[in-house]
DNA sequence: CGAATATTCCAACGAATATTAGAATATTGC
DNA sequence: GCAATATTCTAATATTCGTTGGAATATTCG
């Protein structure tokens, strides 16, 4: 084997990586299951995408090790492989956020930009969430909250808060996140909260982003 | 657009990205632009390529936003276009390294395995560098040293290291490195001064790795 | 064991992609 | 303006990939 060959089978192996995540569905159930594992006919669900085609998609994830499959009585989960892969997903979205004006222009006109954090506010946000002087509130589904949240955030999902809304302070700024800067769920959770008469606001990160810039979560 | 339409457009769009890394050549290409910018011919020449098939692969790579090109007299030199593009390539290749068992094997069995460096690792380098206590040769050629290099190395292109040989001090730690844990170049330097009596080893890091562990780079 | 459920396998189709060859374009230097 | 050089564009082909429908497999529950 000469140098040539050598070098092809490595960029090789690297670019089975790069073809997994070369597909808008398969990333998406990335991100997913970057909140926590999660059966295929959920994945399917929330994915829009029929089972056999989300099956066929995380064979092909499962093909390049970025998820591993386990058999749970009738069900199979699937999660992630590993950190890493879950840092890939958030770096593979940064770049397309930096670089493609597409996706900017169609972030900011869709619905209203999420606040990107840098280290310092990340760091005040948690000094304020750990003094209460602001509730973080998680509106990812329980399973979700359950398997990762950031530290101090309480569980909220969306589709409870109207029910719970008289759990939070009405004199207390309110910070809402969900899976990420493409989940509109805090984004919904902030309108029904404002409508209500609370000071809540969003932030763009979700566990995985939170994750990504180095900072731990909570497993409850 | 609902929902579903808008999700479908946002993760449309970070698999533009992920095609474009879907392919090994495009890979080597992208790691050889993240030494230096570069033009078409040399790109293809070292890239193992017909210069048509690697203008088609940087008409893909521009598409995507990661390559920038910029005529220059009668070349045209493309170059990455942002940094953010060389972490990506060394994110993917290090969730290949650490999943991948074929990658694993292949770079095990073929070349000896280049030394993985840690935070620790690499302070301590740059600490025995800076006293004198080790030389630190970058053996790229030199426009790629000239772009960026690791703080304290020297210029010693692999190509030049058998006549200039003697530049090198006898009685201390040769540390070599070139364009990354794929690249060959610092191991056949190792084996040349090691055959000419001198303490010589390689690290798998090259620009690009150092850079993603958020350590600086010198240019000059 | 047999019905129900969850998931995968197989086959087939059209769409997208990699690669190659040949023509066309843009710039430089005479 | 013309020849030389570097690069891109166009067209053509083989291959791969995404998606869908129907059959097959594995597990649980009665």
């Amino acid at each position: 084997m000469n140098k040539r060959q050598i070098k092809d089978l490595l960029y090789e192996e690297v670019a089975r990586i790069g073809k997994a995540v070369s597909s808008p569905k398969r990333l998406e159930l990335l991100e997913l299951l970057a909140q926590s594992e999660k059966t295929v006919d959920a994945l399917a669900a929330e994915a829009g995408i029929d089972i056999k085609l989300a099956s066929a998609h995380l064979k092909v994830l499962k093909a390049a090790r970025l998820v591993v499959a386990q058999r749970d009585g009738r069900f199979i989960a699937y999660r992630l492989s590993g950190e890493d892969v879950s840092a890939l997903w958030v770096k593979l979205r940064t770049v397309a956020e930096e670089h493609l004006v597409e996706l900017k222009v169609a972030m900011d006109g869709i619905f209203s930009a999420p606040e990107k954090l840098d280290a310092e506010t990340r760091r005040s946000l948690m000094s304020k969430a750990r003094r209460g002087d602001v509730v973080v509130i998680d509106v990812r589904p329980t399973a979700e909250y359950a398997s990762g949240h950031l530290p101090f955030a309480r569980s909220m999902p969306l589709d409870e808060i109207r029910q719970r809304i008289k759990e939070l302070p009405a004199d207390k700024d309110i910070v809402a996140y969900c899976r990420g800067p493409f989940c509109m769920m805090s984004a919904e959770a902030v309108t029904l909260l404002q409508e209500h008469g609370y000071r809540a606001q969003k932030i763009a990160d979700g566990t995985a982003e939170w994750q990504a810039a180095g900072l731990p979560l909570t497993t409850s």
